[in-house]
Formats: structure tokens, C-alpha cells, sequence
DNA sequence: AACGTGCGTAACTGGACAGTTAAGTAACTT
DNA sequence: AAGTTACTTAACTGTCCAGTTACGCACGTT
């Protein structure tokens, strides 16, 4: 669960979601924010530390991609706790549905 | 997503970990971890602004409760990654599955 | 071979944060 | 009312981390 530690940046979030949508050298995530260029390079360093992303050099461009395995992981992490808002929600529709059709029994997978 | 930096933090983790069973208090937690108690009170704190936690005073107890609420934000954001590795997943089932019963699909919900 | 470009690393600074001990507050006990 | 219990807050310390500027290195160009 090293990924939520380099999740809780709010710069390197934003940059997964950007490579989220496809991979992207670093000048050109440099200019998409406020900040330095070595300073995205670290953040870079830290998502890579994560696992959450990987570089492959290209020329002297390097290409940086996302690497959904931790995310996965953390899917997986949250799994357990989300029956307990899903029970907050099946509460809500048992008040909302009362009187449902009977076949409501569907657990997780 | 300030559920995220709180997270991060592997004694809060469990402590999250730890009330997802059941309320406990304060004191009872504490004498779960390595550390001081003021320290856990730090952590509740962080827990608390976060949303991750309420507090209930009984007598002179603090007994505190996990919310959920934070969890399933994150879940949702976490949502548009999901197809991500989902798409993994489904090259390694027709990877490992060739000629498996077609009824394999089965979206969530 | 010299130079420009694209990135990374080094060295430093300011601020946040987890941990400690000590002190404060509120409720129960006798 | 004096003391004990349960917990939080205060004050301080060490460490980590995000940001900066300056420098270094590799690749490509001319």
C-alpha cells in the first residue's frame, strides 16, 4: 500500500489521471503545471518508486506511462470495507424499495 | 480525496482496520500499538478532520466509530481507473481461458 | 567536435508531520 | 473535596518531503 503514500499528492494525482488517458513524455507533463521541471521530476520518481508508473527512454525523450497494478492493489485493499457503506446503501433501499420484489439476495461475486 | 493522506499512514490504517470490526475506545486502541497515547489521539485527530472517524462521548469515555463515507469517495474516484486493469484481467482470462464457457460476462451491478 | 535539447540529480530551504514528555480538563469514586 | 481514571492539548524535537536554482549527462544536430 505504498501507492496511497504517493497518492496523497494532489500534483501526482493529477498526473495519473493524465496518463491515465495515454502516456506522455515528461516536458510535456512538466508544462502542464505550475511547478518546476525537476519538480515534477521527483514526482515522477516517486510514482515510479510506487510502481505506478514506468519510463521507457525514447531518443532522449523519456515516455511515461501508468502502471494500473497498485491501483489494483488498492481496489483490492478497499474491498473488505465496502460492504459497510454498501449496507448503508442497501439500508437506504430497503427504505426507498420496501416492498420490493423478494429477490434481493445478491452477494458480491 | 483527504481520506488519501490519512490513509497513508500505516497506524492509522489499521486503526481504520481495527474499528471496521467495531467501535472501540480510545484508550483500547491505544493499547494495540507501539505507541503513546497521545500519539493515537494525534491519529484519531488526523482521522476525525478526515471523516474517517466519529466520536461519541460515553461517561468519560471517547468511544469512536468508523464512517465510511471517505472509503466510498475513494472508491468512486478510484472508479474510472478500474477498466484500466480490467482490461488486464480480461487479456489474461482469454490468455488463460481459451475455450472457457462462453457465459463469462458478468459486469458489476 | 562543438552546441542545443531533454531530463535527471545535487544541494539547499521552508513547512508539515509523527513521535515524545508534561500539563490540562472532565467525569467517576470514596 | 480529594484523588483516580480517561483522554486531549501544548510544547518541543527529529525527520521527511515538496519546492527552488544550479549543475551534470546523454542524445541528436550541424
Amino acid at each position: 500500500m505504498e501507492a496511497l503514500a504517493a497518492l496523497a499528492d494532489p500534483t501526482r494525482r493529477r498526473i495519473v489521471a493524465l496518463l491515465a488517458a495515454g502516456e506522455q513524455g515528461a516536458g510535456e507533463l512538466a508544462d502542464q503545471f505550475p511547478v518546476s521541471r525537476p519538480a515534477i521530476s521527483r514526482h515522477l520518481r516517486v510514482l515510479r518508486e510506487a510502481g505506478l508508473v514506468q519510463v521507457r527512454a525514447e531518443g532522449q525523450r523519456r515516455v511515461y506511462a501508468l502502471d494500473p497494478r497498485p491501483l489494483s492493489e488498492l481496489d483490492a485493499w478497499l474491498a473488505p470495507y465496502r460492504r459497510l457503506w454498501a449496507q448503508r446503501l442497501d439500508a437506504l433501499d430497503t427504505e426507498m424499495a420496501r416492498g420490493r420484489r423478494a429477490r434481493t439476495q445478491e452477494d458480491g461475486r
